[in-house]
DNA sequence: TAAATACTTGACAAAAATAGTGGGGATTAA
DNA sequence: TTAATCCCCACTATTTTTGTCAAGTATTTA
């Protein structure tokens, strides 16, 4: 149970992207995190196929948002760079609950993954950008 | 982001234990959940180990509850079953808030994580349980 | 005592996920 | 045209997960 770099990485990109006013160059990002070129390039590539950042290519080309920060919910950041999160729809469909132990189970799962769509599902990246100017 | 089958065979394991009435041996509970023996012992060492099951050696021995169900959480079963879940402590540490971006991160994934304990620490195995009785 | 169980330790292995690397192509601004 | 950038695809290496197997020891009930 834990968050892959992919996540921390993308959702730190995503950051940065945010806070900078102009197209920002996954070099520049790259190497601020201290990651490899093509490595970022595949997360930021999730991105932009999730809508969530669009890019300009050429010279002074780059990545920005492709939505307002108070349109993107870090769940959807963070979907689109997990591959398969949250698997609810999963654990729904295999609820034959013929085991009670297993019923059982799945329900505590459901719940927790629910816990955490609560959150991601309603946390804006504009929210987390204005809790930084906040408490900077 | 995932739990692993530890999770769900752990808790599954709990959850066979609590529905029966009497000390279950892990033979039974690895035959139902196929798996093997000795993985299972691995699991039922932690639970055992973290206060959650108690048990009886010898002939007719087996596993059972330590504590109520109600005393139970899943917060307790989780975190007993995989190794570092929940790297708040981690996250809180290294917020030196140096750069935005990095903060910003931060702060997202401490939500996700609190969001998770609100609900693994304030649900009951007897909650489930209790559940598990009406819907069926 | 014999059988069933928990308990311990350690080695091993297969599979999956994670974390990248490398090479080349397409596009754009200057 | 050239340099900077995005873009795409295949491949590899490492680590973690997910177990299995073995060879015992300790305890309890009948």
């Amino acid at each position: 149970m834990n968050f892959s770099t992919k996540s921390r990485y993308g959702l730190r990109a995503v950051a940065q992207i945010a806070i900078a006013q102009e197209p920002l160059s996954l070099q520049i990002i790259a190497q601020e995190q201290d990651i490899s070129l093509s490595y970022l390039e595949q997360l930021a590539a999730k991105l932009k196929k999730a809508g969530i950042l669009e890019s300009k290519r050429g010279k002074y080309g780059g990545y920005k948002l492709a939505r307002d920060a108070h349109q993107i919910t870090i769940g959807e950041i963070l979907r689109a760079l997990e591959d398969d999160m949250f698997p609810i729809e999963c654990l729904a469909a295999k609820q034959q609950c013929g085991k009670e132990a297993d019923c059982l189970t799945n329900r505590a799962f459901r719940k927790i993954y629910e816990g955490i769509k609560e959150v991601i599902d309603n946390t804006t990246l504009q929210d987390l950008l204005q809790e930084s100017k906040e408490k900077i």
